[in-house]
DNA sequence: GAGCGGCATTGATGTAAATCAAAGGTTGAG
DNA sequence: CTCAACCTTTGATTTACATCAATGCCGCTC
């Protein structure tokens, strides 16, 4: 099924249609963000020799909810929505993934979420059992990926009082207050502009609201001076507003 | 600061004023359920050494959000509803604990949420220094804690299209259904209803509703023949009724 | 540079659920 | 048994957000 310790994915697609071989970890710019963090040199080799580029076009599937989980994936570059989606066309987007998360915390043979491209995404793919073995054989590593999987249970819970209890308002500062965070850790420094390579859908599908009350309320914002909306962006021009406006 | 093995928590209230040392593992009725399913024989007498029953009165609280995590817990008996507040107020109740569920997968120093007891609770307590140190050398309890954080994950992704995207009606639906798969699990067999020990105001917390709505829906539910409020909880009249309205 | 397709914005209207406001029930103390 | 405290239920009214319906605004392709 493969070769020198490259794979392919059933469902590769887009600008997927071959592989190389990992960059260097080394020099890997969100290693520090990574699960590789926990890793020696020596571990960090190891698993270079078994991991792949895998690269994904704008608006292409990564995986989809129900199929079996070859892979696990580090994101290295662009953003992934997270979406879980119901029978009848509802969708709930559970989260986006930046540079340095993980795909594949999960021990279970299925993914639980689909996984869409927002935008080029570049990713280190490993073969799932190949992983799974080396975090067997490997404490530390398996600590680590424990160390992600509750971290992003604090944060599902974040989310959980901002679907439930936040108004449309509050939502949407949460969310950019978030994403500024998370960018600015992603960049290593803050930059000018809060970067939002989703559209107001995913955002709507993210926040549990509407694209057109997301619309409106950023609008709003910007008509009281509180942000500029901004090419592939928006810059806050009332900082304080934001930090207590955002409650979760 | 502690004796022979049995130690205190400094939060520790109501009939929790003396420590016995905690039941026989091997007798415990919920240990399948429970992250000792991992353990054989020689670890499960190990880890009953440093266990230390905790009982907690019906309204008590085990421990608040951003208190030390000097402890972690193993529900044994009872429902704990687990609270994110905000400072105006406003609740989220980002889960109910019931027997088998553990508390404290996380790796931090404090707890992320508050748990108060729903009914009479009990719990086989660990000091969470020694149980962290157990863990780090067994790595299938590891790999049990982490297979218990990643369920919990999809649990909370669950959640979050309940909250986002489904109407009323499908959240109490959805809650029912939940309700009543979980109490078979514990109790082993199918009852005739479904307990429902959290009062209306809980059940709100938890959807993301007011108490009247929930009252209204729960009401209305029973005017359409769907279901009878019974003391204590509800039972199914219409379980079709509820499998298909019931979406996350 | 005209026309098209895919978002985003804006406005008018509708509605599910919140809020406000009383009653009813149930429990337990005295 | 009576009373009080605390839930829960029910009804009337309001409202935040959804829905429905255009219109505007790029960035493509040809």
């Amino acid at each position: 099924m493969d070769n020198s310790g490259v794979f392919t994915e059933p469902h590769a697609h887009g600008a997927c249609g071959h592989h190389v071989l990992g960059d260097d970890c080394r020099f890997c710019s969100i290693r520090r963000l990574s699960v590789c963090s926990a890793l020696d040199p020596d571990e960090l080799s190891f698993l270079e020799d078994m991991s792949g580029d895998a690269a994904f076009e704008e608006k292409s599937t990564l995986f989809r909810q129900e199929d079996e989980a070859f892979s696990v994936y580090n994101i290295t570059a662009g953003v992934v929505r997270l979406v879980r989606s119901l029978s009848d066309g509802r969708r709930q987007i559970t989260g986006f993934a930046l540079p340095g998360d993980f795909l594949g915390l999960a021990l279970e043979k299925s993914w639980k979420f689909t996984a869409e491209a927002v935008t080029d995404v570049k990713a280190c793919r490993f073969k799932r059992s190949t992983f799974d073995d080396f975090s067997e054989k490997k404490p530390h590593l398996m600590r680590r990926m424990h160390e992600f999987a509750t971290h992003e249970l604090s944060l599902a819970q974040d989310h959980m009082v901002l679907l439930g209890r936040l108004t449309a308002e509050e939502k949407i500062a949460s969310f950019l207050v978030t994403m500024k965070r998370r960018w600015t850790r992603v960049e290593g420094h803050e930059l000018g502009l809060i970067r939002l390579p989703m559209g107001r859908q995913d955002i709507a599908d993210y926040l549990g609201l509407t694209i057109e009350t997301v619309s409106r309320v950023i609008n709003q914002m910007q008509r009281d001076r509180k942000l500029v909306i901004v090419p592939d962006g928006i810059r806050f021009v009332d900082a304080d507003y934001f930090e207590h406006r955002a409650l979760a």
